[in-house]
DNA sequence: TAGATTGTTAATCGATTAACAATC
DNA sequence: TAGATTGTTAATCGATTAACAATC
């Protein structure tokens, strides 16, 4: 659903436009962002379930909670984190978890040296602790961060523990049942995107020199 | 075009699976991974412009070549970074840019402070250099890694200077024209899609409970 | 009031899947 | 040869846009 893709933009839209002291935005606002139709944001909102007023628009504050609520993370979700590399570090220490709504409630690497350091609060715990951990804290969400070769092994290993939600930071596609759902952050997937359409471009300029 | 989303995550599959010594791959077995039928993947293959072998599948050196090609990856695309901090500077040093073809050619910062200093083989140049440098380079893609209330000032400079490609990773929506080709990097999204994935469950369970 | 903007139904467009022939 | 898998056309499904009434 591409409804659903949009929506954390418009939930960041509104965010930096509240800061800005902004009370109202129109729909056609919201869409020269996309490039869409601005019938395609008052569908979007409708999903939403929030209501906006004839000629003033919605309101800036008003659609972000509702927003929020939409998509849940104005309440809480937990997590664990796997892999205190660098990237999962930067992660544990990132402000930007806790402002939509993970709280990091454990955090597990399988190296020994890296076990009992503390790292933004958290002690680093041994891969034995993950089953006991998940099961007393009632885990949603398993962050992974390990190298791509251990990817796969942690992810089958959280799923085997009934764990529904993975966000995996390494450079591998995981592959889970259909009913886990996997997030996969891959920085080279973008980066891909834009060469192609760079690519592109430079057939076009070819053709029309 | 949801093909153009997909074929970056084949490409990272095959590259796994030529690690693994694999010779051939099927429409079946790429697309579990997405939860798609096989066709899709036959059709997004023909896009690509290759061709398998009926009862073996697709070579996976050749497909992901194939792949590199149509991407763009394959030959060299120039790049120039803005905002040397944290997020910054591990992008400099990070070894997938130049995986996917990216060559960083120098690296800017408008903190004096952090100016002349040396980061990844990089001296870190003020922001007055940056129209010559664009100039002199050709450069194509402009990534940003600057504060999010500096990122949208950054984005109409460079696009001034005729970048048409910009790898955004400031947690803010960037607006530029419709022929300028903005990703945006934001792990938000990511924990919102989880989020709200999760709170559907919860509520599905809580109705079939 | 007139004009701007929402909300919604119908029409269009694009993406996905079903069906099946071609082929190794 | 028989079976598995590709490639492609037709059918279906979902997402986007067009049209327009409702309303502040």
């Amino acid at each position: 659903m591409q409804t659903l893709r949009r929506i954390p933009y418009y939930h960041q839209i509104l965010s930096d436009m509240e800061q800005k002291g902004e009370q109202f935005v129109s729909s056609k606002y919201l869409a020269h962002f996309f490039h869409v139709d601005d019938t395609q944001v008052r569908k979007d909102v409708s999903v939403i379930g929030y209501k906006g007023k004839p000629k003033s628009g919605y309101s800036v504050s008003g659609l972000k909670g509702a927003i929020g609520d939409f998509l849940g993370i104005n309440t809480e979700n937990t997590a664990i984190l796997i892999g205190v590399g660098r990237l999962g570090s930067a992660l544990i220490e990132y402000p930007g978890l806790s402002e939509y709504g993970l709280k990091l409630v454990a955090v597990f690497d399988s190296n020994p040296v890296k076990q009992d350091k503390v790292i933004g609060g958290f002690t680093v715990l041994p891969m034995e602790s993950l089953k006991r951990v998940i099961q007393s804290f009632d885990v949603g969400i398993a962050i992974i961060t390990v190298p791509k070769n251990a990817a796969q092994g942690v992810c089958d290993l959280v799923v085997e523990q009934n764990i529904k939600a993975i966000w995996n930071f390494a450079p591998t596609q995981l592959s889970a049942s259909a009913d886990v759902t996997v997030r996969n952050e891959n920085m080279a997937v973008g980066l891909a995107l834009l060469s192609h359409y760079l690519k592109k471009r430079k057939a076009e300029s070819a053709i029309f020199a």
